[in-house]
DNA sequence: TCATTATCCTAGTAAATAGATAGGGTTTAT
DNA sequence: ATAAACCCTATCTATTTACTAGGATAATGA
């Protein structure tokens, strides 16, 4: 399942992109226009800014904008930031990779080539989607 | 994620495919073998008896069996009983469908779209995998 | 028939995660 | 200065996951 938390985020980084301009947006504008949760979309955008999707301004006239072309931004990285592993299992994982402790041979496991299958899938999608396709 | 139950469910049936003939085999042998907790497997194993993946023989000699030819058995159907929704969010998914309350629109939102690529590609997967393409 | 074997089934529990919420601190424009 | 906004850490609650307990039921065979 999609967390609420990436969802949100992406439904925050598609607003950013359709504005006109890249003046920055305040978060309340956001969380009414999208109907967020105030305070959830204040740490979603942090980690988003945290992770060089968004950049921010402090104070009177702040907010957050989009630090690249939308058309730049492509979602297998937002995934990454906001979901975590694209894969479903942490041994299949290109970013996040971990040893399952119950599988003696990686390659010999069923669920492993099956589940890299989908990773592949799903990530050519991710990769080749960029927020300019989703903000249209 | 992948949960543990849909991961232990699927080698537990890619073992029984693995067998010569279709004779039960026991929970008990099937947790030695593949080192799942003998509890927890056999819960699964009932949710696949109860959704028609498997056949089960009760009292000395009994065990759990499968019901069709393991070329017959698509992983989209085994996915769906374990797991769950194949689509990461219910409003793209087929057999799970749910509308989501924070949506007024379904067609303009960003996330639906990417999201409903996914699933399409992620279901072709599992539609075209059989049980005995994992099992070889 | 009765003891043994093995599945059936409901309920419960501990740990982790999700989805927020609270409440200040810091920076900036005016 | 003062108000506007983001910054940041901590906490809380509900749900889900992974697993456990313990008996009920059914089949086999001596």
């Amino acid at each position: 399942m999609l967390s609420k938390k990436t969802k949100y985020g992406i439904k925050a980084i598609v607003y950013l992109a359709r504005q006109k301009d890249r003046t920055p947006v305040q978060i309340a504008t956001i969380s009414n226009e999208e109907s967020i949760s105030l305070k959830f979309l204040e740490s979603i955008l942090l980690t988003l800014r945290k992770n060089g999707v968004l950049g921010s301004k402090k104070g009177k006239g702040g907010g957050y904008y989009l630090l690249k072309d939308p058309k730049d931004i492509n979602m297998a990285n937002v995934m990454r930031v906001l979901e975590g592993p694209i894969a479903m299992v942490p041994c299949v994982s290109l970013n996040f990779y971990e040893k399952c402790d119950d599988c003696p041979d990686e390659n010999a496991c069923a669920v492993h080539g099956l589940m890299a299958q989908v990773r592949d899938s799903s990530l050519e999608i991710f990769r080749n989607t960029t927020l300019a396709d989703l903000s249209q």
